[in-house]
DNA sequence: CTGTTAGCGCGTTCAC
DNA sequence: GTGAACGCGCTAACAG
């Protein structure tokens, strides 16, 4: 009766009785730190193959040598700049043998929780969350209260593109100067001319839409602009209700010769209703947009944006939390702003002399 | 000296310590379907909350209870349909309570097969590959024994968008007609009267453009157009190089009045130089391309292309795997063909009548 | 209701 | 060189 060999994966049980040795025999073949006979170990060996043994990464890890593990959360991998995070971390774990482990959450703070939660009891060795957040106190109370138990677990909370929870909290944040590249962008807007610009998308209760309106003020302020609401629009981060959004506010009220659309997506749905409202980017209506993803380059005129280092921010966060112990570790390494830069390209021009 | 508890998780025992009881107890006070007293489950309540005490999912594994995992590889999660594919993995996954594991290849095999390997340690439920190969004899091969190993240990490979290895091999396959896509959308092209369609961009040595040439070919057949090798411009799947690539052959020979891109991202390619070019889409070049990745809308003109159901391909190559031993399960079922359809919009017009 | 015993698969002691 | 014994953290059996 050779053992389970049969159905379900074979164990060193079956291996050993197999090649006619013990169990920690068939360990040191394997491990191959340990002398063992040349004849006993062929035997093994053969035996190894014969069974197709694999060994339970759950039993190595209970022992301590298990194959680590880096787990991410994300509000939707379909979403370019995300992907571009993921892609990030996916390498530079790789590279370091690791596994990731990854959680969409929908946005949904009770689902990146309970993601969290699978990723603590997984072990893994960080856990980073990537994205835009409501920022309230209830949030920033969980947050510090996981950080913390990840840290005497031994792992690690890694926030990217998210805002630091204070000094005090033993987690690593990973930020990209977001309200600098805002106010870089408008100010190109600006300094072509323009004087009403709208700022088009997003929701001003995430943290990333809020830096972003940040940015924006600042420029305005420093170019004696007087700020305006009527030419704050909220839309969401999709391409879709963008279109829909700026078509009903083209219809309603023409009012603005410079767009900053929150982010490239809901740039390219701006376009499209610009465009098909008979106005022409960048001469009757210039456009600008954020995060710089590849199908930016697409849109016709090719869009001006600000760049984020979003594949360099998944890197580094891993990083970070791996070489935290490491020698030339300092706590204050443990918190990173990336810078961002603006990407001149089509579709900015001087407002038009003449009014419409 | 309460345990372990200060540094490192909390286990079982140290909670039991605490709270005065047996370690089973606790496991039963966790667990929740064996009755304990009152006054012990309270007091082992409080040293769970104390200690912060979190399962070890490898220890619950290896007894049998560990959180199940479905695995997936891919060559780069930037890739929009890919990244589609990744959703309705996660998805589906997550609905079911499976973790998600990711391991990106990059499109090498040699990787790709050390990401099984691993996955296959992990005890992953399901093993997802996802996209284009290189159909060689030592990649079936190499396959055929994968599919029989994860099956003897009692998980499934999963091949989505990928052909079918033979009926003798226990794998699930997910496939869209690919074939079938090509045919309709260059038939669109020869119906609107084009008779030199250019094949643009794509490797012939990979399973996808292969499919695609093929319905390509069996497009100009049916319309007793004759194949011209002239006519079949190879370029990577990157928009760059196809834009590269594209304004190169307009330079070449403007011998085409139609383009078949192989991609969207292509098509995208394509487009710029095109348009750069002094020449108008669809008015004197037709273009299609093929995936429908969301920006495939903010193209101008909005461009005609082959609708591909990547997020149910996801979903369903988790349900079949994970369903294979349900009730109303039969092996017929693990090979499925979903349909793709044309997505018409602006970028297909007759071709211009004078000659240029 | 609760504690004791046993074992999941593996690697690291120890002896022989 | 190799085998026997032990324990990682957890849960399912069996006592009591």
């Amino acid at each position: 009766m050779p053992g389970r060999a049969e159905r379900g994966r074979a164990t060193l049980k079956d291996v050993a009785l197999r090649a006619g040795v013990s169990v920690p025999t068939v360990s040191r073949v394997i491990a191959g730190n340990y002398p063992v006979a040349t004849a006993t170990r062929r035997r093994v060996e053969k035996a190894l193959r014969d069974l197709d043994y694999v060994a339970n990464t759950h039993a190595r890890a209970l022992r301590g040598h298990g194959a680590k593990t880096v787990a991410f959360v994300l509000s939707d991998v379909r979403g370019p700049s995300f992907a571009q995070v993921a892609h990030g971390i996916e390498e530079e774990a790789s590279r370091r043998g690791r596994l990731c482990l990854l959680c969409v959450s929908g946005g949904d703070p009770a689902r990146e929780l309970e993601a969290v939660h699978l990723m603590r009891q997984q072990g893994a060795e960080a856990v980073i969350l990537i994205g835009s957040v409501v920022d309230d106190e209830p949030y920033r109370r969980t947050m510090a209260a996981l950080a913390r138990s990840l840290d005497r677990s031994g792992s690690r909370l890694v926030l990217v593109g998210r805002p630091p929870l204070g000094e005090a909290v033993p987690a690593t944040v990973v930020e990209y100067d977001n309200e600098g590249g805002a106010h870089a962008i408008t100010g190109r807007l600006l300094a072509a001319g323009h004087r009403d610009v709208l700022l088009f998308g997003g929701d001003a209760a995430l943290t990333t839409s809020a830096e972003r309106l940040a940015g924006y003020r600042r420029a305005l302020a420093d170019f004696g602009v007087p700020h305006r609401d009527a030419l704050v629009e909220k839309a969401s981060f999709d391409r879709g209700e963008a279109y829909v959004a700026m078509r009903e506010r083209l219809a309603r009220a023409r009012d603005f010769t410079g767009v900053f659309a929150l982010t490239d997506a809901v740039a390219a749905g701006a376009l499209r209703a610009i465009t098909e409202a008979g106005l022409a980017v960048p001469d009757d209506i210039s456009l600008v947009g954020y995060d710089d993803v590849p199908p930016a380059t697409d849109l016709r005129p090719r869009l001006t944006t600000v760049h984020v280092p979003y594949e360099e921010m998944g890197r580094t966060a891993v990083r970070l939390a791996l070489d935290r112990h490491g020698p030339a570790a300092s706590p204050a390494d443990q918190h990173v702003l990336l810078g961002t830069r603006v990407v001149l390209r089509d579709s900015v021009a001087p407002p038009p002399t003449r009014p419409r």
